[in-house]
DNA sequence: CTGAAAGCGCTTACAG
DNA sequence: CTGAAAGCGCTTACAG
């Protein structure tokens, strides 16, 4: 069944279908009548390959999303989808490792199937200076900052996180914490682990709380296993540690379990936060104190903005922030007995 | 940048290039070097939408994921994807609400994209009997039996979600509970949790516990909201409850921090058991005791199922069951003090 | 408003 | 082994 038989049904060629079938307006009532009671009764698709292969503008969004797991993504993704089903785009979705290229990939995938536009969820500065400059469709990072890549054709939304880690630090300070231990990320690539770590620090620096990067940091991936065994590392070498800033949820969690297993209760012994909100962290024992990406409007925005770019109603690239919240839960302890 | 300037500038005709990308056997050692070189120097693509119009054997397998939170489907979807991208396949994965449709979607999804097969990552039987008979192409459920359908080209993997319901509430048995509630899941659609619930009523009564639905029994959506609110309900009708079974982790989740809010814990005033053994299971404090399905060969076998299908390899249909294994974990509290 | 025709970028019998 | 040509199922100027 394809738009030959439609027409050959309905007794109208198949430009007039075809005109039907994207809605032209050059289209009388009886043709328009004619031809959608045929498509209806025999439930005809167009062949998308074929329609996409003719048009100028395809209505494929392809989403790359950086790390399988990553629940923070899961939930941007899903609102993401929506968002652009309900505008009539095809979204097409890739997963990659936390390694991978995803640049290279989009590269190989523009090329395919040459799409109106690309999402990143989470990406890596490194490899956009490389190899975006082969990317000509208008793209949009979430999660990560590309204002000082040059692209007229990549705009960004994300959370201010070096604030809000600074958000989060502060709610140790005000309990008097000043053993802290940062777990999570990697500094080599990766900038949202260094501006992390970097609001963190700086927060500190402020209260004038020394910081010893080589004893009182330890990197690990961003899962609840790798999080577990950071635990342990650190502790290892800065057992004093009174507070622990997890970079993720997800590592806050794996944390958690590891201070269980060693005999330390969670606040008591040693207080906890994480990064990203997930809902998880709202649901676990201690609920965990943290601060919350607002994954919904970094969706909307992301989208919007994307968008926007297609139709070439923005002016070249934007950089947006989306405001962030502080959690209070129940993992934090406050050492001074006076503020009780 | 298409076949024809590949074939201008390595000197040979489009067939020849054409040729050449798809390996075919017909083309000498010195076409191929000179095409690859141009190819190679270019980065060239092949345009994916061409190509798959004009081929009879498209390369793209279709997964409908039902449920967008769900992170056993998230971990089987990560491992068939790894799986088939080995395989050489191209993969697109869709996700549907909960109580979407997934055969009418499949349906237009193959009408408008003519896959090689479709995998359903959970599956409502009563949308396959209305409408899966207009589906031509390979199919495999993962997750739910087809087997009392009567379609050639659908197949099923799954745990035996029976037997792994009476396992788990067995060890609520030996632990000598008998007022045992059962949250989650909707008995109206959705075979899964009618099979799970089947398998619990089961083995209560093969030791003789009564179970009465109406009061012991509550459905809710897997997600941890929801059987943080279950939860109260059930608990609000049978307060003598010693034990719960939430016929799926991330509910599981929700029942404990439900318990912890109204002050009850958890194994020393209710036990709690879990269904699938996702990774959050054994990171939540405490651990949960649950039961393991076997993702990494629910995935394997899927793929593998469909791609003989596809090859025609296997002769119709199957149904196969993977292994299940209970995790002991320490939410299950001995009633009786003799066993200590 | 409608039809006939060209063409999107490929693949694949068909000759040679 | 290679080239010329037909055709996959659509869309869209071009006439009328």
């Amino acid at each position: 069944m394809n738009i030959k038989d439609i027409a050959r049904i309905s007794g109208y060629s198949v430009g007039t279908v075809s005109r039907v079938l994207n809605s032209s307006s050059n289209v009388s009532q009886k043709a328009h009548d004619q031809v959608m009671g045929v498509v209806d009764k025999y439930h005809f698709e167009p062949n998308a390959n074929a329609r996409s292969l003719k048009r100028t503008d395809t209505h494929s969004i392809a989403v790359m999303v950086k790390g399988r797991y990553n629940p923070l993504f899961a939930n941007i993704l899903e609102k993401l989808h929506t968002y652009l089903d309900m505008r009539g785009e095809d979204v097409y979705v890739a997963y990659l490792d936390e390694d991978e290229n995803e640049v290279q990939f989009a590269l190989r995938y523009q090329k395919a199937h040459n799409p109106r536009g690309i999402v990143f969820l989470g990406g890596e500065l490194e490899y956009f200076k490389q190899d975006f400059c082969q990317i000509v469709c208008p793209c949009v990072v979430i999660t990560n900052s590309t204002q000082t890549l040059p692209f007229t054709n990549l705009s960004c939304v994300l959370t201010n996180d070096g604030q809000a880690s600074s958000d989060i630090v502060d709610v140790l300070i005000q309990a008097h914490h000043s053993k802290i231990a940062v777990i999570g990320g990697n500094l080599s690539q990766g900038q949202i682990s260094l501006r992390r770590l970097s609001g963190a620090i700086r927060r500190c620096a402020q209260a004038k709380i020394p910081f010893d990067m080589s004893l009182q940091y330890e990197p690990c991936h961003f899962s609840m296993r790798e999080g577990y065994d950071a635990l342990l590392r650190v502790l290892k070498r800065v057992p004093q540690t009174t507070a622990i800033f997890a970079l993720g949820d997800v590592i806050a969690i794996g944390v958690m379990r590891a201070l269980r297993d060693i005999g330390k209760s969670v606040p008591q012994d040693i207080s906890l936060v994480g990064f990203d909100g997930i809902e998880s962290s709202q649901f676990c024992i201690p609920r965990l104190t943290t601060v919350r990406q607002d994954t919904t409007r970094l969706a909307e925005r992301g989208a919007a903005i994307l968008l926007s770019m297609i139709e070439g109603t923005s002016r070249g690239s934007v950089c947006e922030i989306v405001d962030h919240t502080v959690l209070k839960g129940e993992t934090v302890k406050n050492l001074s007995e006076l503020d009780n």
